[in-house]
DNA sequence: ATGGTCGCTTGGCGA
């Protein structure tokens, strides 16, 4: 069976509700995760989802950062893990049942960006988004069990590579592509050897970005975009990868989410 | 070097 697993950092499920709808077609997605949903679990927008998604995981907060799982496959099990000793709503997992191919175990994210200025001492936000990863690197080896099958989606607000900005040079003091940052990022990868399903399929020096600054007159032209979002697997899910889509043109729509979605197909 | 735009919420924060 094919397997569609995206990932989206929405920037407000209310305001895009009726996005969610039309990328849900448009991808032919299994499983939704999405990021940035603002909004408390009370105020979720269940009612609008539930033909499409059956099973919804949310954990949700108000004004900021939120995260939601959405899927068509059965729900099994669900987890809301705390990163700093904060309830503030950046991670939530559930395992589906996937027919006879067993049971995937998703993880979906929302790293701390970080704020403007690349330096703990003086940027409290930017200390807790290094601790977050920290923490995300210790939960790895913790967990880690080689039959494990999961995969890790989410906005992660780094950009690991230099072919994931669009000006390497340009973006090195920049927070989400300093050097403290992608190796932080490299050490939570190797702790499960999870594998970047978006470079499996495209070569690491091509450019590939999935959020555009909305301060960008023409996105598009000037192409100014950075790749913070992320879907990895573990090894065991690697020869299952059949396919991977970036839907930038969401980009274009009105009133659109300054990140795109990122769709991967796995044949299990 | 600076400012540019969003969303949530209603003054200002976070991205």
């Amino acid at each position: 069976m094919s397997l569609k697993i995206v990932t989206w950092n929405i920037n407000s499920v209310r305001l895009r509700l009726a996005q969610v709808n039309e990328l849900a077609k448009l991808a032919k997605a299994d499983i939704l995760c999405l990021q940035e949903i603002k909004v408390i679990d009370d105020l979720f927008p269940h009612d609008g989802l539930k033909e499409l998604f059956p099973y919804r995981a949310v954990k949700g907060m108000k004004a900021y950062n939120g995260v939601a799982i959405l899927s068509k496959l059965p729900i099994i099990e669900e987890s809301r893990l705390q990163w700093c000793g904060k309830d503030d709503a950046r991670h939530i997992s559930a395992t589906v049942e996937a027919g006879k191919a067993g049971k995937i175990e998703v993880h979906n994210f929302y790293i701390p960006a970080g704020g403007d200025e690349p330096d703990p001492e003086i940027n409290e936000k930017f200390a807790h988004k290094l601790k977050f990863m920290k923490e995300m690197a210790r939960w790895g080896k913790k967990t880690i069990s080689p039959k494990a099958r999961r995969i890790m989606v989410g906005d992660f607000n780094v950009a690991p590579l230099e072919a994931d900005v669009w000006s390497h040079k340009q973006l090195l003091k920049i927070v989400s592509h300093t050097p403290v940052e992608t190796d932080h990022l490299e050490k939570v990868r190797t702790t499960q050897d999870w594998v970047d399903a978006v470079r499996h399929f495209i070569p690491e020096d091509e450019k590939a970005f999935s959020w555009w600054s909305y301060r960008n007159r023409d996105w598009r032209a000037s192409n100014r975009g950075r790749r913070l979002d992320h879907i990895w697997v573990t090894p065991s899910l690697t020869e299952h990868l059949s396919g991977i889509e970036i839907l930038d043109q969401t980009r274009d729509w009105t009133k659109p989410s300054d990140h795109c979605p990122i769709a991967l197909e796995l044949s299990i």
